[in-house]
RNA sequence: GGCGCCGUCGUCUAGAGGCCUAGGAUAUCUGCUUUUCAUGCAGAAGAUCACGGGUUCGAAUCCCGUCGGCGCUGCCA
């Protein structure tokens, strides 16, 4: 049984990765890979006007980064191949023969245009919107004569009136009256199948056993299982996942909020391993109490069936909270080499200053995007620091003090290791009736420039001695 | 308008009739560590379980209604 479990993700290339679109994916992957069954890519490409090549490479990018691989896609045609629907307009158009012949669709001969006058006035008198099914039984002679006229058809399906009711694995039994809705189009005058259509045909054709998509196309399932029926298909299983919200509680979008995996995650310098846990805690929470959750753990952990049923909002600031806490698991090579896009160009063949700067920021870094400003003073001696310089509730001339007798006793300092400075600058704080705070804040900003950095031992250790010796001198010159 | 889904601290959520004077996480605030920030640790505050009726000895949990949010109602997906 578990063998035939085959889920997929299908989204349209009309735009970049989008955080929706991620969260549907890991829920999609996690489920074939506990089950051992298979995580199938294929591209809703069937709109020719939005659909565009960078945006699959958009998708199928962002995808790999997060660790959601796919066992067929649209980079190979073989298995149920293509995975391009754009690669299967005969196949739609086969069996959207079928249902002519069966009289379970009809052409369509409206304009647009009549469409959108029908759908005005119904509106207008309050009715729901719905297709009169006028072309549901043309005569021969006045589908001649809209030939003639020259107007192209689509093609509608034959919509029978009765209950529809399935069980989604996640919403549990819903029921809708298919009366509601009109004779809906399958193929469009182009020629080219509707996702509703298309849908349903692939998902048959690909052995997909379980549709596993966003709520927002919980009202669309009615149809596909009409449609599914039509055409003798076996029906797959539907669940349908909450949907992440803005914080006004609207659908996401990308005018309120950063929506794009690659565009604004990644480039901000946030951890796919981030990204999955935040995604992963929207509408599902694990059994056990733990909040860290790996692909890896996941897979054994996560349960489609405890998934939730309302719709999360997105809190970005959760999602920093758990970015810094990966920041601050990897190792320090790791680290360099994800960071490495972060730090200025000119800086980026400093090898050892990078390592040693990085060091000291781990712990202070919400997203890697943060780490050029944090970084800078390693590269680069401070400038206009003079207002930050004295310590809150000292003087300018303790301050002044602090930084000429340091300076003095730093200058016989041999080893400049961390312990041995702050041995020695505690000793002179106390020798000068100086507290500690008057003494390495200023230190500190001397060094750094910055209200905000770093301890002073572990960056006059990181500096050196020489460079560390400099920067005080230039502070004191300052505060003259 | 119609239909559908949903409604527990600001946010993500636990909760499957008594274990709930509602638990965790985050965010906020306060301590401790301390040279700032951050980390770490400890603590505080924060939810009339949307509202109103039922059922029951007992309801956040079951039923009905109301309200609110969202989704769908396209020759977009």
């Amino acid at each position: 049984m578990s063998d035939n479990i085959r889920v997929r993700l299908a989204p349209s290339p009309s735009g970049p990765l989008h955080i929706g679109t991620a969260h549907t994916a890991l829920f999609n992957w996690l489920f074939a890979r506990q089950k051992d069954g298979k995580f199938i890519l294929r591209i809703e490409d069937t709109d020719k006007a939005r659909s565009k090549e960078k945006y699959l490479r958009d998708i199928a990018d962002g995808l790999c980064w997060l660790g959601l691989d796919w066992d067929e896609g649209p980079e190979r045609e073989d298995h149920f191949g293509p995975y391009l629907q754009s690669k299967r307009l005969k196949i739609y158009q086969k069996y959207t023969e079928n249902l002519l012949e069966n009289k379970k669709a009809y052409q369509c001969y409206c304009t647009p245009k009549e469409l959108e006058e029908e759908r005005k006035s119904q509106f207008a008198q309050k009715k729901p919107p719905k297709y009169s099914g006028r072309c549901r039984n043309l005569s021969a002679e006045e589908i001649q004569q809209f030939q003639k006229e020259g107007r192209k058809h689509s093609v509608r399906f034959i919509v029978t009136t009765q209950k529809i009711s399935f069980k989604d694995l996640i919403k549990g039994k819903v029921e809708f009256e298919s009366s509601l809705f009109g004779d809906f189009i399958i193929l469009k005058s182009d020629g080219t199948p509707t996702f509703m259509f298309a849908g349903v045909v692939d998902d048959y054709l690909m052995k997909i056993s379980h549709v596993i998509r966003g709520e927002d196309h919980l009202s669309n399932t009615p149809k596909q299982i009409l449609l599914a029926e039509a055409l003798n298909f076996s029906q797959p299983e539907y669940g349908h996942l909450p949907l992440i919200l803005n914080p006004d509680r609207s659908k996401l979008s990308k005018r309120k909020n950063p929506t794009s995996i690659n565009a604004d995650f990644r480039l901000q310098g946030y951890l796919p391993e981030a990204i999955i846990n935040f995604l992963v805690l929207m509408g599902w929470s694990p059994a056990k109490g733990e909040e860290f959750w790996t692909l890896e753990e996941l897979i054994t952990e996560f349960d489609l069936s405890q998934v939730g049923m309302s719709p999360s909002i997105f809190d970005s600031e959760k999602l920093d909270y758990l970015n810094g806490y990966y920041i601050r698991q990897l190792s320090l090579g790791e680290l360099a080499r994800v960071s490495l896009p972060y730090i200025k160009k000119e800086y980026q063949k400093e090898k050892k200053k990078i390592l040693v700067g990085l060091s000291l920021i781990q712990e202070r870094l919400k997203k890697l995007s943060e780490i050029s400003e944090q970084i800078d003073f390693i590269f680069q001696a401070p400038e206009n620091f003079q207002k930050n310089l004295v310590a809150k509730g000292s003087t300018k001339e303790k301050t002044k003090l602090a930084l000429k007798t340091s300076l003095k006793y730093l200058q016989q300092e041999e080893e400049f290791g961390r312990d041995g400075l702050e041995q020695l600058l505690r000793a002179i704080a106390v020798k000068h009736r100086l507290t500690a705070g008057e003494l390495l804040w200023p230190i500190r900003v001397a060094l750094t420039g910055k209200v905000a950095s770093p301890g002073a031992f572990e960056v006059l250790e990181a500096l050196g001695k020489q460079e560390s010796l400099k920067r005080i001198q230039k502070a004191i010159d300052m505060i003259q």
